[in-house]
DNA sequence: CCTTGTCGTAACAGATCCTGTTACGACAAG
DNA sequence: CTTGTCGTAACAGGATCTGTTACGACAAGG
């Protein structure tokens, strides 16, 4: 599965703009989310747009703009990150209609909609045990600085 | 996320080798797989070579050559399915290295792979509750024949 | 009002992956 | 030796993802 990187992106922006506020710096230019990432300012700001759609960070604009959190990192989980990047599920099903005529075929697709739903509720409840100031302080814990 | 459809192509094909099992055909070719599956016997003999791999069935060459299940479908679940199909992780890490420099950048790759790598766990129980047989049962119970 | 800095977004390129297709050699049964 | 099927390479078309450039929209502050 050619697994993307919004989820990684996303939290590290946010892991990284919890530090900063800690620091007393409570707003982020793309940029400088940016030069933490490693990437290019404009996919931070489609990452950013994502996550203020989910209402996890706000923005302000024209000069002296920038990015701060909408809540304190501790009621950010994972899961709503995730939420925010992510919609499309886990498993894809078949490309083409799977033959009528066939008992497998009529039948097999609610099936596996559940089995997939559930799949993917077992993953929504995992994300959910851990926020993104779990993910700072096992960051910052992980180090002898 | 671009989900493709390889562990739904496999479990088609097994549910499908399995109810034909069951009505006395242990053998089947990758043209009549692919028949229930409505796609190219080409995908059908790469997928299905790959369930072969992981011994989930067996092939035999030549003329009168064809496919049958290594083991009952009781004793096949999805969870030997997914690991026979697929090899990446759910999701992807930074395709370029973060910034070393800033706290995050060094410290994150490992806890991301900690709360990854219990996501994808708690994917490998569920799909381990469900076995092809369980499959092939729901999808007749569905049918009114 | 104007300058300045940043966001928002379109447009595009390159890479990669997935599905589907054709083709053909390898193989074994009879 | 014929025949039918697998195994696999090669390729095309489409989709997606990341990254880049560019430029208009916007608002703060002089």
């Amino acid at each position: 599965m050619g697994a993307n990187s919004r989820l990684t992106i996303a939290v590290h922006a946010l892991a990284w703009m919890a530090l900063a506020a800690r620091r007393g710096l409570t707003q982020m230019t793309s940029d400088e989310v940016a030069a933490s990432v490693n990437t290019n300012p404009v996919i931070l700001r489609r990452s950013l747009g994502q996550l203020r759609a989910a209402g996890l960070v706000t923005v302000r604009r024209g000069a002296g703009a920038g990015w701060s959190l909408a809540r304190p990192p501790e009621q950010i989980s994972l899961l709503a990150v995730y939420d925010a990047v992510e919609q499309d599920s886990l498993f894809g099903m078949h490309h083409t209609e799977p033959n009528q005529e066939c008992p497998v075929g009529r039948g097999i697709r609610p099936v596996l909609d559940r089995v997939y739903g559930d799949a993917e509720q077992a993953v929504r409840r995992e994300l959910d045990r851990t926020s993104v100031a779990d993910v700072l302080r096992q960051i910052l814990h992980s180090q002898t600085s």
